[in-house]
DNA sequence: CACTTGACCTGTCCGC
DNA sequence: TGCGGACAGGTCAAGT
């Protein structure tokens, strides 16, 4: 589910929720979902405080003052979502535009529960999705931090070096180099679609077989689309919402993610969805051509 | 080694 | 309505 947007909708949105609250109580429904609690979460969870809210890649990153951070994947259907205590209202909008109701609820695996009363609901439907609890110090040294690409909206990030990463892969099609986190941070199957089409280039194609030109066409629509997104609180297409349950509003905007059978905004050609990299995949099949 | 496929899970939707 | 199968926004491990 969430990509680079959606995640950073949910760091900005914590970020103004968290800093300055104490964890006093922490409760888990399934263990996979929060693997390394029992002594770790006496030591250096309960009791500490919130000190800061970063996301590196799909990844976001709670720092304590405890020295440890929670680092947390919400991979296809998690959910982070704040409740203060009852009746307590935060952000904007009016309460009741939430999608999710009472919590926790069925899908909720763990639940953080501050000194305040306020509580932060981990919901996630599949499963598969995780938070950690590893000393900050460490947390560069995990696994994925040390092959993840780089960040695709970082000012240093430039189109040559998009063109770099991806020609590590020249042999598989565009698609699956963008979905690659080693190739570039962030990218998922929305974002990866909505710049293919931005940029006129199919998803079949190898990597080998594109120009400098595509290159920067790709390097600008996928900055463009990434921005656009965050200013759009993300996209919901099934799950995703921010921390206030609320959904994001990409795909009002998007050019062919879930636009199947619908005309295409630069030709009027009817976008179609076919299989690429194993993934749903959306085009317009005359912008797009192999 | 480069690349692709299956597994991890639950829920929903579609065709019979 | 019921039931089987395909599919869903991510990432690894295992397979070719």
């Amino acid at each position: 589910m969430p990509e680079l947007p959606e995640v950073e909708t949910v760091r900005i949105g914590l970020s103004a929720l968290l800093p300055g609250r104490a964890i006093a109580q922490v409760e888990q429904n399934w263990d996979k979902s929060f693997p390394n609690t029992s002594a770790d979460v006496r030591q250096f969870l309960i009791g500490a405080k919130v000190a800061t809210v970063a996301r590196r890649a799909k990844v976001l990153l709670i720092e304590l003052d405890s020295k440890y951070s929670l680092v947390i994947h919400l991979k296809m259907t998690g959910q982070l979502v704040f409740r203060g205590k009852s009746g307590e209202h935060f952000g904007a909008g009016h309460p009741n535009d939430s999608l999710i109701g009472a919590l926790p609820d069925r899908s909720t695996r763990v639940t953080f529960t501050f000194t305040d009363g306020s509580q932060l609901f981990f919901n996630d439907q599949r499963k598969f999705g995780w938070i950690r609890l590893l000393p900050t110090a460490e947390v560069p040294q995990i696994d994925f931090f040390k092959k993840v690409g780089p960040e695709p909206l970082s000012t240093n990030f430039t189109w040559k070096e998009l063109g770099e990463r991806l020609r590590r892969r020249p042999n598989t099609n565009i698609k699956a180099a963008l979905l690659d986190q080693t190739v570039i941070a962030g990218v998922g199957n929305i974002y990866a679609d909505e710049s293919l089409w931005g940029a006129k280039i199919h998803p079949s194609t190898l990597v080998k077989n594109i120009t400098d030109a595509k290159i920067k066409k790709l390097y600008a629509s996928l900055t463009a689309v990434l921005k656009i997104a965050i200013e759009k609180g993300g996209s919901t297409d099934r799950n995703y919402v921010n921390v206030e349950g609320k959904r994001g509003s990409y795909l009002n905007f998007a050019s062919v993610f879930r636009r199947e059978g619908q005309p295409c905004l630069r030709c009027g050609t009817t976008i179609i969805k076919t299989k690429v990299a194993g993934r749903g995949t959306h085009i317009c099949p005359r912008c797009q051509k192999l």
